[in-house]
RNA sequence: GGUUCCGUAGCUCAGUUGGAUAGAGCAACAGCCUUCUAAGCUGUGGGCCGCGCGUUCGAAUCGCGCCGGAAUCACCA
């Protein structure tokens, strides 16, 4: 049950720092990247001025804004006290050299402190041929690493439907899960069900008692929300026992203690425990309408594993690595034999691992499914992708794991998110606010159709190709709104205001990339041919270099989210992306420019924009339609 | 009370090695379709970046202290 609900983290105590600026490597990239030509340029700049030694990394270097005139900016005020001049002269300096003596600086400029530096033409488009040539650009080469990571994300209880909740935790997971691929490493998506415990009793006795055999296809009902149905009506009829023994005079405390209900549902728990036939048949036949409704659930949104793991196959596991640790006096044993870890001399309390009884909890089975995971699947690192509610646990998970000796607790990440929170405030299924997955997407999809049908552009396709153009731009809006959002903040959400499909939107990228589609497809009907080559003599207007500028960032957008587990990242790089290339297409005829030059540069930036456009949103899970 | 996280425009959010005049979208108002899809583009208004102190050439960003919000501190998972 690790998904109850919310937020954020430790993730900065991991976050690696980063040192200097990132070279980007391709195997077919001839040159160094700007950031490490300027840094190598002004490090032998002030040897040669100065005589002083700075390392490349000590180079600080920011985009220059756009109100001047430059594509990178070195900022001088670190030297001043190896120049012993003031700013202005100094960046003069270094700029006068850096123009004679580097290749691709053509231009440089001071303002105050601040050395705007232009390169050349020559340098931007021949990244651009290059990255034109690369069919997986911003990749890095599938497991080159060398590194597993295991991420584990999902997490839900079998006693009821999937929710908003976990829309952000699938989404967050399976696109952080394609982000570490991305960036190069072996990647195993692990879900861990909750498929056992008093609140699946409690929707199991509800359907013994009141279900009258009615089944999923019986009512035509997911099986999720069958199941979902009597986890209330137990609620509803456990309240309804718990009054009346108030009445009766009982306080509520024992009258919650003491209602036929519960005490029949934990009956049947125990008899689940025992492995009593009847009762783990009817365990059986619940949890497969559950899983069939999860099935399509996750299906239709998109994400999947590589393995599944049940928690009542794991439930005990743990135990054995709790007992040596006890025998290697890490952990203690009070006297009515319940087993804890002393976390006082680390600012945290003390946590039970063995119950007085010797029955585990959740952190034990979660000691042991780590440990078993690492020899499984020798991963190198495994990230939790679990609510911020779950903080504590995972700290403690950690720390006990150090104690006990394991060289690789510390990696053990949690990748802790914000809870999603509506305008009443906190989903409360028994106030009837939970947002339902199913009835989210559909409603998506619903208002995709409208929209659509409002704008009529789709006149002439078949249901079935509007129906699927509906289904991309419907879970496009819902994903990219849940996605672009930090993971580690809470945020909110409006059902009634739905979702956005203008402005910064999954739509509206979309919308950019089926521009560029159609673009690409009347230049195949006027016979028009691109070609990798990049004419240099070329006029390139400042507009478009803006774009290859954007579209060199890419890689290193890529690697930035993967280190620090944010696919926020990737969504508000490609939706300035898209932004960037709307006002290009405003300003700029693609098709009808009668350079030929000119016109096959063009074709190739609204080419290599769509391919970022659709592998950037194939990160996020998101996929783009070919018309909208 | 302890621990952790968050606080940026009316609303939802960007702003990650400390840098120049803090950015988008929505909402409001004003424009742009005989020209490659107007789910687009352009413009206007809108901000003690929660408050204070400190570090320094420079702080939304780092440190300390407050204030406000969230989560958690179970022999539940």
């Amino acid at each position: 049950m690790r998904l109850l609900w919310v937020i954020t983290a430790f993730l900065c105590a991991f976050r690696k720092k980063r040192v200097g600026l990132r070279f980007i490597l391709r195997s077919n990239q001839q040159h160094m990247s700007v950031e490490s030509i300027v840094q190598k340029g002004v490090s032998d700049a002030i040897k040669a001025l100065y005589g002083a030694d700075v390392n490349e990394d000590q180079v600080q270097l920011q985009e220059t804004r756009k109100d001047f005139t430059g594509d990178i900016t070195v900022v001088t005020f670190p030297f001043l006290k190896i120049s012993k001049k003031k700013p202005v002269e100094t960046g003069e300096e270094i700029g006068a050299y850096l123009k004679e003596n580097v290749t691709y600086v053509d231009n440089v400029s001071v303002v105050q402190g601040f050395l705007n530096i232009e390169i050349s033409r020559d340098y931007w488009l021949s990244s651009l041929s290059s990255i034109i040539r690369d069919e997986n650009y911003g990749y890095a080469k599938p497991e080159s690493t060398g590194h597993t990571i295991m991420v584990e994300y999902s997490s839900p209880n079998t006693n009821k439907p999937l929710h908003l909740g976990h829309v952000r935790n699938n989404l967050l997971g399976y696109s952080v899960s394609n982000l570490l691929k991305a960036c190069g490493h072996r990647v195993i998506m692990v879900n861990l069900v909750n498929d056992r415990g008093i609140h699946i009793c409690k929707s199991m006795l509800a359907w013994q008692k009141f279900g009258e055999g009615i089944t999923p296809e019986s009512s035509g009902k997911k099986g999720d929300h069958l199941v979902g149905d009597f986890y209330v009506i137990f609620d509803k009829e456990y309240k309804k026992q718990i009054k009346e023994l108030i009445a009766e005079g009982k306080t509520e405390e024992e009258a919650t203690k003491t209602a036929p209900l519960i005490l029949e549902a934990q009956e049947m728990l125990r008899k689940w425990e025992a492995k009593d036939a009847e009762v783990v048949a009817l365990w059986e036949m619940m949890n497969s309408w559950v899983y069939g409704g999860f099935d399509e659930t996750y299906k239709k949104m998109g994400v999947g594993f590589d393995r599944i793991y049940h928690e009542s196959q794991t439930y005990l596991s743990g135990k054995a690595i709790v007992q040596k640790g006890l025998e290697d006096k890490i952990l203690y044993q009070r006297p009515d034999n319940s087993v804890w870890a002393d976390l006082t001399g680390d600012g945290l309390d003390e946590k039970l691992l063995l119950r007085s009884d010797g029955t585990s909890v959740y952190m034990t089975q979660d000691l042991g499914t780590a440990c078993q995971r690492v020899e499984e699947y020798k991963a190198d690192q495994m990230i939790y992708v679990v609510g911020n509610e779950q903080n504590y646990h995972f700290q403690v998970l950690s720390l006990v794991l150090q104690k006990l000796g394991y060289s690789w607790a510390s990696q053990i990440k949690h990748m802790s998110y914000g809870m999603v929170e509506l305008p009443s405030g906190k989903m409360k299924s028994r106030e009837g606010t939970v947002v339902d997955a199913d009835d989210l997407m559909d409603e998506m999809i619903g208002t995709a159709e409208a929209m659509s049908n409002e704008l009529g552009k789709l006149d002439g396709y078949t249901e079935e190709e509007k129906k699927n153009i509906f289904r991309i731009i419907g879970l496009g809006a819902l994903k990219y709104f849940i996605l672009k959002v930090d993971p580690k903040k809470n945020m909110l959400f409006d059902p009634k205001e739905s979702v956005d499909f203008n402005g910064n939107t999954g739509p509206f990228i979309q919308y950019t990339y089926t521009r560029i589609r159609s673009i690409m497809r009347k230049a195949d009907e006027m016979g028009i041919v691109v070609t990798d080559e990049v004419s240099s003599d070329v006029q390139v207007d400042n507009k478009e270099k803006q774009l290859i500028k954007l579209i060199y960032r890419y890689p290193s957008v890529i690697q930035d989210a993967g280190d620090t587990l944010s696919p926020a990242l990737v969504a508000n790089y490609v939706y300035e992306l898209a932004k960037e290339f709307n006002q290009f297409y405003h300003d700029f005829t693609i098709l009808k420019e009668e350079n030929t030059d000119i016109r096959n540069l063009r074709l190739i930036l609204a080419k290599v924009t769509g391919s970022i456009i659709q592998s950037g949103m194939a990160l996020l899970g998101i996929e783009v339609p070919e018309r909208m």
